[in-house]
DNA sequence: CGAGTTTTGAGGTACGCACCTCAAAACTGC
DNA sequence: GCAGTTTTGAGGTGCGTACCTCAAAACTCG
């Protein structure tokens, strides 16, 4: 049998109230005799039950995730996951609310974030661009202990980062790219959504970095910018791939994935072109299945959200964190390793 | 708050002990009245508190896991991260205690299997080629309520399969193979510990179904086997590359990974080839930051020991299985998305 | 040494649930 | 309507911990 408190109360001589007041770190205890219980536990290899802590202390995990009201079906699967990580995590008296909150509106955001403690929340998820004023609430909250998780997109202000290492994965691109295409001459198209965004600029540098190192005879161009719209981003494409020669592949860091194999897939171009994008939604999937996206460099959005939950419990209850476990790999997914299902089931 | 069995009872206008009865499929309460009790707890929307549950049935999860006495590093880090994977699930009432057969013993092996049930053991998870007398063993066990989970090797009576499609992840080798090599002429040569064991047939046909498919120019070798000895490898390694002509890739489906880099190493061939292998080790890693080792197709060991504890309460507790996240992915790790630290912490 | 202060002990209640007992109530067949 | 059976209710105990109170014991200092 597992050691429990009273088992300690008895190694180290003192009364249970001595040992609780150890346990919890309640004044009033003598350090001699702070050692003793110390002792006591080091000796049994004492582990408080949590469940059975949680229980008493009447305590449920109440956590807020506050993602942008932003359409995308990465975002969606993204939610989907939360959901359903929610859902599962429901039997351990733990609770994910979802918030949307208008993209772009700072203050906004920062207001709701500042609302949560108020409203019997103690802790949330939030993934959104740094603005002053956000810094400036994150920090408030956690002066208050109220532990503040960054998703997807790093802040620095916040307890931890759940998310990739966006250069690694703009890296990792680039060596997809550079060995697939073998480092023959030709020239590699870039495509973005906005090149402002923290995470669109790590990715470009990582994959610069390794294109120009690694594989010096492909000419990479410059990025394109399409702000998230589709009509644009098909004009740019076609527009480009008809005045310029030797396009050999396209590396689309982020968004407009399906107005791109759209347009590829429009122009026959699909599968001679060796095209790398980021994270797997439902049509990246298919576009991998049929042969118009080559590679896709992806966060798997379930481990994203169980690892959200996992950290922000962590924090809550002042625990360490199990760093391996919640580093989020960069995934190369190819159709040949694709996982069988991704989908969370509805 | 959340609904208790308390507000079950009062909405239902039942008793305690019928929501009890009915909640714990005891027997004696009227059909009527079970469907009363349903539909307060779907109206209610309320959710078991597992861990009150636990903690009331005073039970705790003690489950084994039996691991060949082979010495690999694979093992090792397979087995390091089982023992942390447990230490982190102490607190939630959860022990998990490795064991280590004889290799070469199949009845030793049943008949420390058959002996889990009378040592307060609920389950167990195994990692051991198939033989008729284990396959009995497990079958018996099944039958008797008390879960088997097939580590890394998959064995059809188990309750589950922890690990990966050993045929995708040959699969996956050969497109990265092909694709890396660009589908010029050249041969791949492809080398094994045992040519008989389940997961390298499986690899060695995946593989060859994408290098006949999508890479005809390319020419695979028969594999070479090395029955794990280090010696053996090196020798029919070098003669081999010194006799043949036009060897561009090397693909190790398994064990041998120190003694092979290090082959290629001495003659000086190392960073020409393009190599791959399995399992992230910390040689292989090692091997991979410096060029010895071009790819990596892995299965992640921490996700493996997680997911082997979680499937195992989940088995225990009669949950069913978040599927999605049980599923091991079949890693592709490159020097650019090598994640910077999957050891686990001493 | 005594008064004042600090530390400790004994005991209780609660958390949400499982599991038990015994008696009361509601059914069944005749 | 009666005995016999099945179903239900009321109540209790315990799991391991948190948190509380009040009194007793052990210290401290002048």
């Amino acid at each position: 049998m597992r050691p429990t408190v009273n088992d300690i109360a008895r190694e180290a001589g003192v009364s249970l109230a001595t040992v609780d007041r150890v346990l919890n770190a309640r004044p009033g205890v003598r350090d001699k005799t702070v050692s003793a219980v110390n002792d006591a536990i080091t000796k049994l290899g004492y582990v408080r039950d949590l469940t059975a802590a949680n229980l008493a202390r009447g305590r449920s995990y109440r956590f807020a995730v506050l993602l942008p009201d932003t359409e995308s079906q990465f975002l969606q699967t993204l939610a989907d996951s939360l959901i359903e990580a929610g859902s599962i995590a429901a039997t351990n008296r733990t609770e994910l609310q979802l918030h949307r909150f208008p993209a772009q509106d700072p203050h906004a955001l920062a207001a709701l974030l500042a609302s949560l403690p108020n409203r019997d929340y103690i802790g949330a998820a939030l993934m959104a661009p740094e603005t002053p004023v956000l810094r400036d609430t994150i920090r408030q909250l956690r002066a208050k202990g109220f532990p503040v998780v960054a998703l997807i997109s790093d802040l620095p202000d916040a307890e931890h980062f759940v998310g990739t290492d966006n250069r690694a994965a703009g890296r990792t691109a680039g060596v997809i790219m550079g060995r697939f295409l073998g480092n023959g001459p030709g020239r590699v198209l870039v495509i973005g959504q906005s090149l402002l965004a923290r995470d669109m600029i790590e990715r470009r540098h990582g994959f610069d970095e390794v294109m120009q190192r690694d594989f010096p005879n492909l000419e990479v161009l410059q990025s394109l910018e399409t702000h998230g719209s589709p009509t644009t981003l098909r004009q740019v494409v076609s527009e480009l791939l008809s005045h310029v020669s030797d396009v050999r592949g396209i590396y689309a860091m982020g968004g407009g994935n399906r107005a791109l194999t759209q347009a590829l897939d429009e122009m026959g171009l699909s599968k001679k072109l060796v095209v790398i994008c980021h994270e797997l939604t439902p049509h990246v999937r298919q576009a991998l299945i049929t042969g118009s996206v080559t590679a896709v460099i992806s966060q798997n959005v379930g481990h994203l959200a169980r690892s959200t939950l996992r950290v922000l419990r962590a924090k809550a209850d002042h625990q360490p964190l199990d760093e391996g476990q919640e580093q989020i790999r960069i995934e190369i997914v190819l159709r040949e390793n694709l996982p069988s299902s991704a989908l969370p089931h509805p």
